[in-house]
This record gives structure tokens, sequence and C-alpha cells, in this order.
DNA sequence: AACGGTAAGTGTTTTTTTAACACTTTACGT
DNA sequence: ACGTAAAGTGTTAAAAAAACACTTACCGTT
């Protein structure tokens, strides 16, 4: 028994690394037309010739410190970009990147901020919902910007994959969980709510059996207020009620086998 | 722009940590009566009298080497343990362990082990599902054996909570694809079947309905056998095909909203 | 004041899925 | 041949999903 004991811990000592962990935030944005992510613009810059080497986009991301939670870590990086606290976040995967997955991009990157291109970075991704307009980005002028999830082709490192990751995990959630009220305004109306889970599910919805649909959750409240200013019949406006959620959700196990 | 650059270098760099990356893989089997998990029984005895110091039980992990994927560092893992290859293997999640939550156990155990307790541990979770009857367990009087799932109460390090994530990702997995076959024999009866997901989603099911349920899934395969030296009427035998599941698989979003 | 444009809002029918429920069959062991 | 034990099988009612088109309310323009 002892002997076994020994094994186990010897190997475990053995393989210990020089290991980075870096928590990246998929921080996703809804505007009424298109879903959003925030990315940071990186660019290069050549010490000497002060010439600009590269500029390419990454999910916004840092490492973690030293008594943070994982989650913890991601709510900061979040805070600092937005100012924004108390905001859902979902882990939803770890990818362990090993240097044979860096673009030269990717290398000369590492090089620059004196980081050793050999050590494995495991990045925890995290994604969160906004309404952006209900964001106002703090980090202004510092290559923090919205881009629409439709139009992002390519990130560095492998941040195009854990992206699709992300997106992935925040449908299946969609479906399940009434996360997509994160991404509105306070009040909205049932169009915008349509039109949310059309973008971010990719499909198109019928009116009128989406709407008998979600009449069905009891913690979508209507008002008594109506937009207005708009050139058409004003839409009635709803708030979501999480005190009604947190009462009425049934098991996410409600079997249909 | 370059100073914004600098700014964000400078802070990744001073938060690098002593960072531990372990693989953990919650190995869970089946037996047609209840589903089990692959735990190891961790001994500390103490070096000068000998005297087993305490004995309690963890998931099965290691540490990750250094040219190896995390998903590779799983599939070892379980290779190690039982022989078996291509094993479906579902990453589930990061747990971010500080040495707040260590127990006194866990810390005289890193202590016995030479490492620091104060360095992150960050567990990536994978679970892998075994029909126990196909498993000869390779590391036999070393401690690894199985455990029903339900007589499980308590696990060192967080293990216990990483277990819980495991089942309840399991549970979502099973409902939308077919997994629960990496969990039966290649040949099996309705009856288990029924029972696998009745263990696993831990609820009652018609058998009736749950026959007509299934009947549409094109990829289960009826043969011509049957099950010999029951004593009572012998069940028909079936089979999992999975060329007819890649080739009917419909996308995930199949919308129900 | 009338009119055109625009999105909001509203019901019915058919089809599919789920849920509830009990008896007959077939093999083995005695 | 008889008892035991699990396999196998169908119908009905209720709920959910899918398909589908017209009227309403507000704004801006003429």
């Amino acid at each position: 028994m002892s002997a076994n004991v020994a094994i186990i811990q010897e190997s475990m000592v053995k393989k210990r690394l020089n290991n980075t962990i870096s928590v990246d935030c998929v921080i996703f944005g809804f505007d009424f037309e298109k879903l959003n992510v925030l990315l940071v613009d990186r660019v290069l810059v050549d010490e000497k010739s002060g010439k600009e080497l590269f500029s390419d986009l990454t999910l916004t991301g840092n490492h973690i410190f030293e008594d943070e939670s994982l989650e913890d870590a991601a709510a900061r990086i979040l805070y600092d970009l937005t100012g924004l606290e108390n905001i859902y976040l979902k882990q939803f995967g770890a990818f362990g990147d090993t240097e044979r997955l860096l673009k030269p991009n990717d290398q000369a990157w590492l090089k620059a901020s004196g980081r050793d291109p050999h050590s494995r970075i495991l990045s925890v991704g995290y994604y969160s919902l906004l309404a952006t307009e209900k964001v106002t980005l703090k980090w202004k002028g510092r290559n923090v910007k919205w881009y629409p999830v439709a139009d992002v082709t390519d990130l560095a490192f492998d941040h195009y994959t854990i992206l699709q990751y992300a997106l992935q995990s925040l449908r299946r959630e969609l479906l399940y969980e009434p996360i997509g009220f994160e991404l509105l305004p306070e009040k909205f109306t049932l169009s915008q709510l349509q039109k949310l889970y059309e973008v971010v599910l990719g499909v198109e919805l019928d009116k009128r059996n989406f709407r008998k649909k979600i009449a069905r959750m009891k913690y979508l409240i209507p008002l008594d207020e109506k937009q207005k200013g708009v050139a058409h019949k004003p839409a009635r406006l709803y708030m979501f009620s999480r005190e009604v959620y947190e009462k009425t959700r049934k098991e996410v196990f409600d079997f249909n086998i």
C-alpha cells in the first residue's frame, strides 16, 4: 500500500511543468440586430523602429491572481472592461494550448512580452452576456471594441476555436435557461426577444408560435408601458422577473425520455 | 497604442504563478444495476512509524505531460487504469482549487508528496463511460476500485464537487446524445437500456413509452439473437450502430423554441 | 385631415408528441 | 405441468408544435 502511494506521488512530482493559467472571457453583446463580441486589437510594435509589426484580434482575458477563484478572475476581467458587476458568467471549457499550435504572430507576441513560448497556456473560458446599450466601455481608446460575431473569421492563439465553443455553449444554455434576458435592456418588447433568439440560434421563428410559447413563462412580466416614438403601432414592454423564475423553475431534468 | 500594449503585457507577466494543472477523470461504470465510479484509495503512511495516518478516496487523475493535450492526458490516465483505448471522453469543466479549500488530509498529503500546498491546483475534469463487465482493472491491488456513485458521500480535495458536476454533465449529455451505449456491452436488451437511463437520470420510466421513443432511433439495431439461460421469456438483443448514427444525426439545435 | 408605411398583435386547425395504463407470452426450474 | 419472472405489445386522452393571414396603432408626409 505504501509502495503504491509512493509511485503515484513520484510520477506526480516529476511531471510538474511551467504552466500558465489564463481566464479568457467571451463577452457577448446584443444590439437588437446582431450578436457582438468584445475583442482586443493586439498590436505589436518594434521597440527600435517604432514600426507596427502586426495587428490582430484576441479575446479579452488575463492571468489569474493568487487568491482568486476562476470565476472571480472572469468577473474582474469583465469589471475592468465595463465597470459592470454581478453579471452572469458561465464557464464553458478549458483549452490547453501547446507551443505546436502557436502561429508566427503568437510566437512573436509571447517573445515580446517576455514569456516562454514553450510553456503551456491553459485557458479557462467564460462567457458573459450584455445588452450593448447598457455598456460603456471603460477602456476607451484601448483597442477594445465590439465586433459582430458573424464577421469574426480568425483570432490569435486558439481564440477562434474558443469563441466557437462559447457560442455553442451559449446556444445550448439559451434553449433551457432564461439567460437571453441578460442580453436585453431591462424593458424590452417581445419582438426584440424573438430577434434575440433568432440571432443567437441562427434560425427564423414564427411570431405567433413564439409568443404562445413564451406566454407560458411566468417570469416574463408584461408592463403597462409602451414603446414611444416609433413610426408604427407601439409594442408593449416586458420585464424579466428573476424572483418569479427562481420560484417556478423546474428541475433541469424534466425528462423527456 | 504601444502604451496600451505595454500595460496589458506587464500585468500579465506580474501575475504569473506557480500553477499545477491536473487532469481528473471521472470514470463511470454501469453494471445493469447501478452507476459506479472508479476511485483511488489514498493512503498516507507515516515515514518513521510506518503507521497509517489516514485513508480516504480521490478521483483518478494525474498531472499533464509536456507534449500532451488535455484530452491525451485524460486518455492516458484511462489507459493506465484499464488498458482501454479510443474511449469516449468528455470535458465537463475546470476547477481551480486554492489553498483555502484544502482539508487537513489534503494539506498533509501535499506536504508528504513534496508539493507546495500554496500553489494553485487547476483540475480539468473529463468523464468517461464504461461497461464494468468489459473492464479488467490493470492496477489490481493498487487501491483503485469501483464504488457505487450513490454511496459516495465525500472525497478528498474538491473531488466530490467535481464528481457532482460530472454526473450533471453526463445526465445532460445522455438526454441528447446516444452516449448511453458506451455504458453497455456490445449487445444488450431494451430493458437493460431502460435501466441505464433510469439509473443515470434517477427516474422511473414507463416501459411501453420508452420503447416507443427509442424505436424512432434508427441507430438502434435489433439482432436475430436472444438472451440465453434466463428463467423467463428471453429478450431480444440490440446493438448500437455508430455508422447509422453519424449518418442520421440531426443538428443538436433542433430548436423547440 | 387623409394616406401610406411599418411593425405589433392576435386564433384556428392539423399534426406530432407525451402520458397513462394491463394483459399475454416465453423460457427456465422444480 | 405448474409456478415464476421478465419480455413484449396498443389505445386513448392531453399537450405541444407547426403552419398560416389579417387587423391595429402610431408616425410622417402631403
